[in-house]
DNA sequence: TGCCGCAATTGATCCAGATCAAGATTCGGA
DNA sequence: TCCGAATCTTGATCTGGATCAATTGCGGCA
């Protein structure tokens, strides 16, 4: 069993900020987990703090009218999500979910607020770390608003984390992907194929994708759209 | 004409600064004029530092495949532009242009990654002012993934700032608000006329809109669409 | 091993909003 | 005051992706 040294050990954001603001962090962290499927907090709830992902994944989503669902973030071991509403104090902008069994540690809103008034480095970590949240952000927006489908897809082929074999990983349900590109699973699914077809990717073993022509999946991302 | 002074002290993100940092940053800041039309920068270009307008208006855009062209936020005086660039470093993630002829205060990169180092209180109003620029791209994202044409002109109509007496001002050209939506003019046109067609808005003189039955337009943001 | 249930694929249609194409207004400048 | 250019409006058509509807595939479990 992880512990909460270790889960902050091992996160993005605070790897930049000096022992003893780790030390302190780490004094005011508890553990919170949470079972597969298990609801973490709702939209518009008060926000309880930091949560720091060690192990598991979550996904952070959007409701719209009719139940409709957008994802906006999937936090795998190593990130962070409700810092935004944590730093400035209002409630959950979205929802969070575990997608499957997750360990988090929790750094509780009131402690955090705190330490970032008396902590100046912890306080210029945040602020980059911030800074990359809101690039990510525009780059989301960019994806919905000036990219069609088969540029979502190979924009975020690209971008995703590659293993050491060069494979990309799908994070969990191809579903939830889909989601988070603000596609239906039916349109990712047929795009996707379009994109094996063509030869510019294919699929190793279990949610695993080989690219193979970078190149060309990079101009799709620009706009030029390969011929059936 | 307007001193860098009385710039800075009109703008939002730094009201809640002390005293001596606000000299500080006050010291390092130059004026900075454009024409109408004027080209600030360009997307991927070294970030100058932080904007803050005095006096006009500025869109800032992030251009597609094709020449599309996406407002991501429309700025006017009190407002600022090019922060999250400045504060992490890297280049600017999207283009400016001056809408009308415009004034900016212009807080040169270095110096105000200097200032943010040594000035802790700058330093966390700032990652106020982040966090809240975060919560705002988030909602866009909202609105463009989540919401029907008119679910966001209702949505925007509701969030902008309303004059004396009650009505909102839309700014500039309407083509910009269109493309802030992620929407045609057309689109914009038609869907607007329909809005006042069904009695929710009227239009005061000159890019005035007053707001008629505004419970009725909160039920649209929430996807409740009146029939024709 | 075979069943159950969820996810993914594939096919057929539908629709909101884009695009194309004219007019109608508005506004700045001489 | 009038003219020309740009913006805005309105109408007709087109289309990418959504929706609806079966199948197919796969992983866990008794």
């Amino acid at each position: 069993m992880l512990s909460v040294i270790e889960i902050l050990a091992d996160c993005r954001l605070f790897t930049a900020i000096p022992a003893k603001s780790f030390q302190r962090l780490a004094a005011m962290a508890r553990l919170a987990k949470f079972r597969k499927g298990q609801m973490i907090f709702r939209e518009n709830e008060d926000c309880p703090g930091v949560y720091v992902v060690g192990k598991g994944m979550v996904r952070v989503f959007k409701t719209g009218a009719g139940g409709k669902e957008h994802v906006l973030h999937i936090i795998e071991a190593g990130g962070t999500f409700a810092e935004v509403a944590a730093l400035g104090g209002f409630k959950v902008p979205a929802s969070a979910e575990a997608v499957e069994a997750t360990l988090c540690a929790l750094l509780p809103q009131a402690f955090f607020r705190k330490a970032l008034e008396e902590d100046h480095p912890l306080c210029l970590g945040m602020l980059s770390g911030l800074s990359l949240w809101v690039k990510h952000l525009v780059g989301l927006l960019e994806d919905v608003v000036l990219r069609d489908a088969a540029g979502r897809i190979a924009n975020y082929l690209l971008d995703a984390p590659r293993a050491a074999d060069g494979e990309v990983a799908l994070p969990s349900l191809k579903r939830y992907v889909a989601s988070h590109l603000n596609l239906t699973s039916e349109t990712f699914s047929r795009t996707f194929r379009r994109l094996i077809d063509a030869g510019l990717i294919s699929i190793g073993k279990k949610n695993h994708v080989r690219i193979v022509a970078p190149e060309r999946l990079r101009s799709i991302v620009q706009g030029i759209l390969p011929k059936e």
